[in-house]
DNA sequence: ATGAAAGCGCTAACAG
DNA sequence: CTGTTAGCGCTTTCAT
């Protein structure tokens, strides 16, 4: 026979007070009674007793909650990170749901969590449609997108600027001499891939440069950016520098060219760990995480204060982080 | 003036009929009326109905809610990724807190899951007591430890074979005629460091081996490992192959080593993807994620059919990959 | 400063 | 098959 749980009744007959009391010292009232606080804290600890969130939050119809939904939970997320660490810091507990990247899975993660009301999502989005949660936006739920714009629903919003990014990496490459630059990427039906892949288009073009079969936007897998590099290897002229897309395809990419790599000028989209240790060094376009969840917490802020304010779009600029040797073309 | 979120008791008046008939029919049951399940179904879409979680818990009892707790949300998890999914399929949500390796928020987490009530908890454990636990699973929490056991209280428990997998390198090395194996990895305190550390020391001793200098464990960072391995360096009699402690060790190792990394014997503990993208291929002891998150999940299961059960530990072997040259020492 | 009591939104007896 | 109603555990007036 399993004891019942403790109850913030049970807590007040042991200390011989009402729950009223017992209430108001679990949340921090000042002016609780020496004596009562002393016979309280004892009753709470001899029980064990636990507060039930479930009941405070329905009672008190926040929930200090803060929802996130991301691809993957198994994969490295600096942006989240960094939110966690900052939703703490403002007494929010943090729920996080991952999306595989399927626009099912994210309605569901979504709905999930606002029936359980959390005060906030914060959404990197897959699903084209976003529509369904409007009615949740009118009811006061506060939605913040980041990495990708929300489509058909107004949104604060967060996002790198993929093409500035995109225009660094040509500037480095530019003065170096190179005017054959290829792109390899993710699909364009993705908002980055699309941003990125359009970029280079606009560069080549202004650099007087064919676009053709220099820009190769897709599904990212060893195949597929192995056929795109093959292309590209049999160009009449070829590229004489590359732009990966994404963290996953300049791995792909790396793995591809094997030997080949460290001849290979390398401008990759995404900075990531482990770079240093690959055969070679390569210049990366990165992203501001610290300053995307700063402001990804921000505007979630703004909104809570001001509901009716105007949506925002922030655009956090992106770093050229140049490594390896920098040997211009002959 | 924002609506109010309706609730149940809008739905019913909205379709002419109780709430429990509504009750019923958003939780499955059968023998509602074809007419009142289209009319309610119509004031649910109408007035944009969304059940609160919160009270529903609250009268169930029951929080259909697996919590777990990690290291790091922002790092990979594959363990977690499967659960995740497994869970799901089992009608459970899941709550993911990460504890930074820190006792403290280790707790912290933990005991707000409890507060949250959530069915079960999954703890890879950090701090030395989870002492503080023992009431929580005496009201029936069930909690699984995995990847390092709990210490002071009785919990089932997966584990890998850690000196399982010590021995499997060994016998991959000596085979190649290997005898001066060394070590570097982890903390001892951490007991994952411990176990295999103590393996290597176990079967130097068996080779006849001097474990003089040979065991480095300690926190991994780039000056610690290539401290350790200058020692190694110095030897009078230098190891001829090297076993990391885990992947973090790894990657030191083998950014330390440098250019000398490819003419060096290693073996690391732990796989990981990119692991073929570095400079030279290396055999590895791969950990069994997918064994370990099925068996984490059956013990959930079976200890909540069956709680006074007597707690179980449960021990997957891990697989050695072998990769690169595999020369013999000459 | 403390207590009594009214709900928060929902489910589950219990009647009918 | 449907409705009525008593709570789940807590916070928060409203009195005192």
């Amino acid at each position: 026979m399993r004891a019942r749980r403790p109850t913030i009744v049970d807590v007040a007959r042991e200390a011989g007070v009402s729950v009223a009391t017992v209430s108001r010292l679990i949340n921090g009232d000042e002016k609780v009674n020496a004596d009562y606080t002393k016979r309280i804290r004892a009753a709470i600890d001899l029980l064990g007793y636990q507060p039930d969130e479930r009941a405070r939050q329905l009672r008190r119809g926040r929930t200090q909650t803060l929802g996130a939904t991301v691809r993957s939970i198994a994969e490295p997320h600096p942006v989240l990170r960094a939110v966690d660490g900052e939703a703490r810091a403002l007494g929010l507990s943090m729920i996080v749901m991952s999306t595989g990247d399927d626009p099912e899975r994210e309605r569901e993660a979504v709905m999930a969590m606002c029936r359980r009301r959390v005060d906030g999502i914060l959404i990197e989005p897959v699903a084209e449609s976003l529509a369904y949660l409007q009615p949740e936006i009118d009811l006061g739920l506060v939605v913040v997108a980041f990495d990708r714009p929300a489509g058909d629903v107004a949104l604060d919003t967060v996002l790198s600027d993929n093409r500035g990014g995109i225009r660094q990496a040509f500037d480095h490459l530019t003065a170096l001499g190179h005017r054959r630059i290829a792109y390899i990427g993710d699909d364009e039906r993705i908002y980055t891939g699309h941003e990125r892949a359009e970029a280079v288009r606009g560069h080549l073009r202004d650099l007087g440069e064919s676009v053709d079969g220099m820009v190769h936007a897709g599904p990212v897998h060893t195949e597929t950016v192995a056929a795109a590099l093959d292309v590209l290897h049999r160009l009449p002229v070829p590229p004489t520098a590359l732009i990966t897309g994404n963290a996953a395809t300049t791995l792909e990419a790396v793995r591809c060219l094997g030997t080949a790599f460290g001849s290979t000028t390398l401008v990759g989209f995404d900075d990531f760990a482990l770079v240093d240790l690959l055969p070679a060094a390569f210049t990366v376009i990165a992203q501001d995480e610290a300053r995307i969840s700063e402001t990804i917490l921000e505007l979630f802020r703004d909104r809570l204060a001001r509901p009716t304010a105007p949506v925002r779009t922030v655009v956090v600029p992106t770093a050229l982080i140049v490594r390896g040797r920098q040997e211009a073309l002959t």
